[in-house]
DNA sequence: GTCTATAACTAGATAGAC
DNA sequence: GTCTATCTAGTTATAGAC
């Protein structure tokens, strides 16, 4: 099935979706983007073919090159736009909030405010992250940079709340910072926009349970 | 570099790591799924060639078929032997402990606890889930029947707590199940054996902030 | 900006000798 | 149980016509 005559880069595009064809270059480019984006988050970035991004976008692959120089630089673009947002609001969180519970729990909002517009990047940067590292050259050195800086972010409100007493002082900053990040960037995994649970009732609980805890009755010793 | 005359399924294993040769027929093949696991976990189900994971062995690409069929009958056993283990170890302590909460901290414990013998299992597991689900026929359908036994055994703890009083009940239970089971396993990307943080400590700490919560002074209201 | 045609290469898998 | 040799199919990417 699929058969056509050619083995190599084409297959007329025939019926395919070509949709607005209108806007600027650079918002076909971003079109296209996304439409890689979502290919490469249902199946990953190896088994997504430039063919089948061209096909979804209703042109040949060899016309994808006019856009791109490669299928590096588009999975490139996915995750660079993702943490580019996503450090630029924790940023401004921080900058508009001292209190440190005030800005974690904000913090928390945010990263699972940005599932619903980052569903695909942050399911590609979760599935592919060991891959496009063990990549030869140093192209995807900045996934671990931004890495680096978001976890200073939150590492700092953690001690802060706990100097300040808000918080514990005997859990670990550090692996308490990696369960929290871990469990709201994983929740991609199951994430259904307009499913029975939007973002804000899953920030809310994880606020509920982290902070306060499942169990009932006295607190900790 | 690595360049050699053949470009085809060969290549002198030259002086390759030939390990263990010795041992029984079964103990052979489990040596080689363990292998794969590695390279798996390491660079991706689909980046790993078959021609790396008989290099690692020792031996020819070509040689490897005489043990497996195919790549994704390596894989295959690689995940069902995680999941065979682990549904049995939950099981296990369903059937020693009766007290809700008692019982979910065990399992949160035997969770952590499989992340040394398992770690390259529950990373492709993490990564390749989606391309795996993704391929046609049946042959991975397994995987999803396997989380769904792992669902109902938890959730049903989380619930009798809750009835029993002894987890609050304003809490979706789906949703803690989710959290907890996502927290527990995404470690693996972090978690390093004989690394600062044994299983057992990380553990306790899940156990400590999911129970009793990261906030100090008065629970909730 | 897209298509045609193809280059250059790599993948998984097989058949049969040893 | 391993190696030799090879097949087939699919991959990214390019050059130039339109």
């Amino acid at each position: 099935m699929n058969q056509r005559k050619d083995s190599g880069g084409t297959a007329a595009p025939v019926k395919a979706k070509r949709a607005a064809a209108t806007g600027s270059p650079s918002e076909r480019r971003e079109h296209l983007v996304k439409l890689a984006a979502e290919l490469f988050a249902r199946k990953g970035f190896q088994a997504t073919t430039v063919r089948e991004i061209a096909l979804e976008a209703g042109i040949l692959s060899g016309s994808l090159y006019h856009h791109f120089d490669s299928k590096e630089t588009i999975v490139d673009e996915v995750l660079r736009t993702f943490l580019e947002d996503v450090t630029a609001r924790y940023r401004a969180a921080l900058a508009s909030e001292d209190d440190p519970r005030a800005v974690l729990s904000e913090m928390v909002r945010i990263g699972f405010g940005t599932l619903e517009v980052h569903r695909a990047a942050i399911t590609v940067m979760q599935n592919d992250w060991n891959y496009l590292r063990s990549l030869p050259g140093d192209r995807f050195d900045y996934l671990v940079r931004a890495e680096d800086e978001i976890e200073r972010m939150w590492m700092e409100q953690i001690k802060r709340g706990q100097a300040v007493g808000q918080f514990r002082a005997d859990v670990d900053p550090k692996l308490t910072y990696r369960m929290m990040r871990d469990t709201i960037w994983v929740t991609v995994r199951w994430f259904r926009p307009n499913g029975r649970l939007d973002t804000t009732t899953i920030a809310d609980h994880f606020v509920k349970v982290v902070f306060d805890g499942l169990a009932t009755g006295r607190r900790h010793s």
